[in-house]
DNA sequence: ATGCGACGTATCGCATTGTGATACGTAGTC
DNA sequence: GACTACGTATCACAATGCGATACGTCGCAT
């Protein structure tokens, strides 16, 4: 079990280091940028005044973790930031474990097989495991999409206190990503509880179009849902009844084999 | 053209932010340690006091980049770590355009192939794209590896003037990888003179046993090298020698494909 | 069981450290 | 060629982070 810091006492925590926070919103305005951004820019996008963006954004790109074209004078994310991605990835058990378990589930099903972590409204893309046919590799590590409109993250709704889901589908943004993506929170808890039934969910063009996915549900050692193991395949290729029939079941053993805790049951106790 | 900070001025500079650069040292712990670490441990592996760790592995817990274990008490890296790595790669226009067109060199091949950043003594995955045959994906994305005993390496120091590629070789950390590493800095300059008569380079199992790579080199605007397409195979199906003969030119023309500046040439000017 | 020792947590007065207003330099624009 | 928007440098103030210390708690060996 590991606990998430609890909202409320926000600025007032006396041991929370102010200019730490700062610094990591400068990285943050990067996630709500194209590329390449000016001192003005970052101010602009991380909220700090004019001040603290050129000291804070000094201070990262000394320790390598921005780099500035010497040029135009704007700053990028340095490659120091895929260190600690890197750590994380290498020192995670279930993304060990999960590794050769992805490479045998997409070689007996021929298509894409990814394993993602489950993060309160959001699946984070941990290993992609692409089809020998597929073309653009458009998921990268670290990807967050939606937990309510994906086949993985309905498959972690489904094996957690129906409560908990709903809470979670509620909170979430639910702007639909494709015209498929299901957003009503009653009708996705009706695919919640049909994933909990069968063991494992099916999502078809909901996140992004042509793209038919199953997902199931990994287990840790307390009995939580964690993460997912997917797979995906294209509609020109499949049914999706027939895709679900196919590489469901599978999906689900090798969501079982991962898991540590008590197995996920078709139909479960609440 | 992308600035490093200047080494010298190190503590005495007034527009760098302490705290901030003592909460990456803590981060960097992670990257000295298997998996979970106390308190005590990360004081002692990040170099700060009791209660500089207590109050700065406070503040990267409430920013969610650490999570704590609630039972134990220990830190591990935070999955929101990953986010500033998946902008970095989203953002990154090399990234972006290698994406099809490594898709396209495996294809070709059958084998492995990656893309490879430069970072001083350094290259850093960037993007993998396995063989199908391959059951274990050891390398995952953000892992570095010595600049002067890998293929890519070599190739990216034989587009540099030779003086900066020797400093780097000498600046290097040169501790072997495998039996077969080359670690002489004469010897590995030797070889990098040979990559650039033959617009790519070798390197058989030199950072893994039983691996043979090519590495061709990316060009910037600048005419800088910055990155490296490599194919890597096993020495079980392949002889270096038609390892290379066979794959060299396939490489070099996807690095030349993706460079932007003054192509590579054979017999580079110095 | 019991006591010990190591570890994590909470507190607090002091001065060091980061703050942010301002003034300067510089590069693109009309 | 003057303007303007942006990046850089400076500095006196006090808020903020510092780190010594004291407390609580868990696990270990006696």
């Amino acid at each position: 079990m590991s606990t998430e810091p609890q909202e409320g006492s926000e600025r007032d925590d006396p041991l929370l280091v102010a200019s730490v926070a700062k610094a990591f919103r400068l990285i943050d305005a990067f996630g709500r940028a194209q590329g390449e951004l000016g001192l003005a820019e970052l101010a602009a996008l991380s909220g700090l005044d004019r001040s603290a963006t050129q000291r804070f954004a000094h201070t990262l790109w000394r320790l390598g973790y921005l780099d500035k074209d010497a040029r135009t004078r704007r700053f990028r994310l340095g490659k120091r930031v895929l260190d600690a991605a890197f750590d994380f990835l290498r020192t995670d058990g279930l993304v060990e474990r999960a590794t050769p378990a992805l490479v045998e589930l997409r070689r007996a099903c021929g298509e894409r097989a990814n394993l993602s972590l489950h993060d309160d409204t959001t699946m984070i893309y941990a290993i992609r495991q692409q089809a020998r046919r597929e073309y653009f590799a458009s998921s990268l590590i670290g990807r967050r999409i939606p937990v309510f409109c994906t086949a993985g993250g309905r498959a972690v709704l489904s094996q957690m206190p129906e409560a908990a889901a709903t809470a979670i589908v509620e909170r979430s943004d639910r702007a639909p990503l494709t015209p498929h993506t299901i957003c009503d929170p009653a009708l996705v808890m009706d695919r919640v509880r049909e994933a909990a039934l069968r063991g494992f969910a099916l999502a078809v063009e909901e996140t992004t179009a042509g793209e038919v996915t199953v997902g199931a549900a990994v287990i840790d050692a307390g009995g939580r849902p964690v993460a997912a193991v997917h797979v995906a395949g294209s509609t020109v290729d499949w049914a999706p009844a027939a895709f679900a029939a196919r590489f469901g079941p599978l999906a689900a053993e090798t969501a079982q084999a991962l898991s540590q805790g008590p197995r996920p049951v078709p139909a479960r106790p609440r």
